[in-house]
DNA sequence: GAAATGGTTCGATGCTCGTCTAAATGATAC
DNA sequence: GTATCATTTAGACGAGCATCGAACCATTTC
């Protein structure tokens, strides 16, 4: 699935829309451990290091220097992203480089988005 | 604004305010906290119901009858929510009704939306 | 007023989560 | 093969959070 895809369905389909019809309760169990992942300020400002970073990908190096906190913990934190597949890592020989998955980040912007417009009911 | 917009996101295609720039410590902290509050299933169930129902506003006493959870439990989720400033409160007579906030409930569709307008960037 | 109904606040409890230290794994260089 | 740097895993501790029962305000009705 390409970004492209997921932008066409924010008015229709795919990614259930959170003001159209009540969330049930399975969806929501699902939507709040996504938005879970992202409701962390260190796991905020790494998705936002990444995402920023030249070239889409960032190595964990530059990544662990920015914070005031120990290796595991930032390890820790990119496990958490990892595991909601917001971002996608790779060993290239010594070094870990991460990349922002866009198509789920995608998925949260559409999530609001319908909430968001003034008077979509009557 | 539309497809075009889209379209002309290249290779990195992150064009979600989150990726534009790293996010500060105090951002950071502020959308964290937001986000926190959205970040469980039952508050994100509340406001899905909030924001569909008709009138744009719901009763509290129909909000606690859909969930296997007492009226206290109910009434905490809606106090996190309203602190957050993603829903207000208006006492009528015997019920509260409970409405959404659209201004904070379209910045967190900003953050990660595919389509970034080019008016919230800073 | 007094009673009844709708909502919120107050403590208490059990669980989850962020963080650390210590140890293990992976990869390169000598 | 051993040394060394980079990253992850394992285990533990403390803070925060969701939930409950009971007590507490607000509004209507008698």
């Amino acid at each position: 699935m390409t970004a492209a895809t997921l932008e066409s369905s924010t008015a229709a389909a795919c990614c259930a829309p959170i003001a159209r019809e009540p969330l049930g309760e399975g969806d929501a169990a699902e939507l709040a451990a996504l938005l879970k992942a992202v409701a962390d300020p260190v796991r905020l400002r790494l998705l936002s290091m990444i995402g920023s970073h030249a070239g889409g990908e960032a190595c964990v190096c530059d990544l662990t220097d920015a914070f005031d906190l120990t290796a595991p913990t930032i390890s820790h934190h990119l496990k958490v992203l990892r595991t909601a597949e917001l971002i996608s890592g790779e060993r290239r020989g010594t070094w870990v480089y991460y990349r922002i998955v866009p198509e789920t980040v995608a998925r949260l912007g559409a999530l609001f988005a319908p909430l968001a417009e003034p008077a979509h009911r009557p």
